[in-house]
DNA sequence: GACCCTCCCCTTAGGGGAGGGTC
DNA sequence: GACCCTCCCCTTAGGGGAGGGTC
């Protein structure tokens, strides 16, 4: 060991720019040993390969890689840096990270545009627009959305989802099925993307895309429908008619205002 | 405060499905406040407003917003969720994430060029290869790469780069210039990008991008360029030849094989 | 006088208990 | 018997010291 070639860790700090505690955390890792100690002074000595070493770990935090497998990346006996492993394992974390942001980016938009149709709606007070389809789980439900019942029967609905292996979204409210002359009233929670078949779950409701009208409300009264929407009701054809609490730019999470959806003809 | 509509913190778990300890955890940070503590039990007592909030910090964490800043998105006294702000500033945070990641693989990317011309070097052992411009910052320097004097060479550079003002990269080398009958050799690091101007700096030199005629050597020894490249010395014009470090798939920290790259005519 | 050493405490967003009271 | 409480210790990649020896 040529004494002249070993530096201290100030010098490691600033030939790399990494920071004397970090090389120091390093070596508590496993994962960078100095060339020497001095038994006396526990003076750390290192040699310009460690230049190397510090670069790539930095590499690997700049990547998100777990520092405690940089050990996968060094070959000791052969003195290696094994730097194809390294671009592989580092790209393929970025592409799942990416992947990440973009379905958030997604998200956020999808909530944008609620909040822009809850805006266009709550401006003009009644308003046609498409709305996707929407898969919900449903329960048998009559009284409106704001009493206690509701919140009871919302923590059954939700049980049950779980139960049944699905996940429950964040949408829920009201729905009612006028099919003719018979009318059943429903309370319903959206759930949450999967792999699982939907068929065989007859709690499962597919709310088609299609044109609804939507009216502001500042209570729930999926009831009265027929007075709501009277021009709707005088046509025959089977309605879809959901009542959901205002997703708003400013949403009073302790009394909510409510959106009346009825499906168009 | 109706007790029927009250639920406990478990209950408020499994309709958010969020754990017990991070609605507690949220408690502590002041951003999920329960809406009656039992003075005897100390049991938190939640309503169904609090899923709302639940879901809304979710988000931030999702989004990797410092649940710290949550409060920034609550208007208390109007009971109010701004999801217009939330949105917005998720947007924000998240774009700038995505620019960092692409960042990373484009970085990922170079490094994986210059191992590709790293590999095909060292099976063809000589070999010419288009090369994009360098920026280095440089010093007079007589000697081989492997000595001692090297290291002291390149701390020497590295302490007077930062005293400029600059960032060191990672690609550093020996340099050689034959202007005619003239030579001179050099020690250069790479400089990172920056926005300072490189003007006025004596010390940086910009390597041409161009044709190069590159040749694997196991010692660094540019000082015998003429009879590496005979050809090419054979001709009369002003010679660029550069000796590196060769960055290859597995890369020996210890003992480095070099490449010498000398500028076509 | 500048450099280095070993503790020690702190950061985020929780996870996993132990030991003991409550619904 | 299931539920909830308050401690307490642990995780990552360091950052910021205090108090004391070393180059």
């Amino acid at each position: 060991m040529d004494k002249k070639s070993l530096f201290s860790i100030g010098k490691l700090s600033r030939l790399t720019g990494v920071h004397i505690q970090s090389l120091r955390y390093y070596e508590e890792l496993g994962i960078l040993k100095p060339a020497y100690i001095d038994p006396n002074s526990l003076y750390r000595y290192y040699t310009f390969a460690h230049m190397r070493i510090v670069e790539a770990i930095q590499y690997c935090a700049d990547l998100d890689i777990p520092l405690k497998q940089f050990k996968d990346f060094i070959l000791e006996r052969e003195k290696e840096i094994d730097y194809a492993k390294l671009i592989s394992y580092g790209k393929e974390i970025t592409y799942q990270k990416m992947q990440r942001i973009e379905n958030r980016l997604h998200f956020l938009e999808n909530m944008q545009e609620e909040i822009n149709h809850a805006e266009t709606c709550y401006s003009k007070q009644i308003v046609s627009c498409h709305m996707k389809e929407k898969i919900c789980w449903v329960m048998p439900y009559n009284g409106t959305q704001s009493s206690p019942d509701f919140h009871a029967a919302l923590y059954r609905l939700i049980s049950d989802i779980e139960n049944n292996g699905f996940r429950a979204g964040y949408n829920h409210g009201q729905l009612l099925l006028c099919m003719g002359d018979i009318r059943k009233s429903y309370i319903f929670i959206d759930i949450r993307e999967t792999d699982k078949p939907l068929e065989n779950y007859p709690q499962i409701v597919h709310l088609p895309a299609g044109e609804y009208l939507c009216m502001v409300s500042k209570e729930s009264q999926i009831e009265k429908a027929p007075e709501i929407f009277p021009d709707l009701f005088a046509m025959t054809y089977d309605k879809i008619i959901i009542s959901v609490e205002m997703f708003n730019e400013k949403f009073n999470y302790s009394s909510p205002i409510y959106e009346i959806r009825c499906l168009l003809p």
